[in-house]
DNA sequence: AGCCGGATTTTCT
DNA sequence: GAAAATCCGGCTT
């Protein structure tokens, strides 16, 4: 069933997403995720991450129960758990087989404020509703039951969306966050300035160093 | 504003 | 059995 949406929204076409998670990431700045209860923001930090060429993605060693969605077709929502309590948001990107995708990092809400806030009791701020891979996966309601959501023919209510706002010309670039891998990449973006993005971040606050 | 530790459980080695 | 694509609260500058 059909998400509602205003006139101008339109939705992103598969071949949107089949293209290297790096050229597709600074693109899907500024788009928009919406839910079919109302709820939209607007995304503006992403992190590519890519398959056998990238020793931090999940998808790196080949698929898994897990990952499995990675590798199926691009377009469709990549729903992981981690640290035991927090969910993890992608759009599967590439080809079939490839294992690629582009992590949702932080967006900027724009509906469905109520529905958003009370899904995260926590935040003092509204900067602080989804200003975060498991913030942001919170704030709408993603969890595990959205893993392989078709995000171009939407099946599960949920969708991505473009509202006629281009990309930043020139997208701040960095490091990616949260991981001991492959910590060179400089494969995250974001709205240069932005609010809902975390504090400039010239480098990860908390950098951990690989197990020996 | 920055650093630190605890929470909590799935996943794969 | 250890690490994990994190978050939050509490403590120190």
């Amino acid at each position: 069933m059909p998400i509602p949406l205003p006139a101008h929204w339109t939705l992103l076409p598969r071949d949107f997403y089949r293209r290297h998670p790096t050229e597709v990431a600074p693109q899907l700045l500024n788009k928009i995720l919406v839910r079919d209860d109302g709820r939209a923001g607007r995304i503006v930090e992403v992190e590519a991450y890519a398959g056998s060429e990238d020793p931090a993605a999940h998808s790196h060693r080949g698929p898994t129960r897990r990952n499995a969605t990675m590798f199926g077709e691009p377009g469709h929502l990549y729903v992981y758990f981690t640290y035991g309590m927090h969910w993890g948001s992608n759009a599967v990107c590439g080809d079939i087989g490839q294992g690629a995708g582009v992590l949702l990092r932080a967006i900027e809400p724009l509906q469905g404020l109520d529905l958003i806030r009370s899904a995260r009791p926590g935040a003092r701020r509204d900067r602080d509703l989804a200003n975060g891979p498991g913030k942001l996966s919170q704030a709408m309601g993603i969890t595990g039951e959205f893993d392989g959501a078709d995000l171009v023919a939407p099946d599960r209510g949920l969708a991505i969306v473009d509202d006629g706002t281009s990309p930043p010309d020139t997208p701040a670039v960095g490091p990616r966050i949260g991981i001991s891998q492959a910590i060179d990449f400089h494969w995250r973006w974001h709205v240069p300035g932005h609010p809902h993005v975390p504090a400039w971040r010239p480098h990860p606050s908390k950098r951990r160093t690989p197990l020996k």
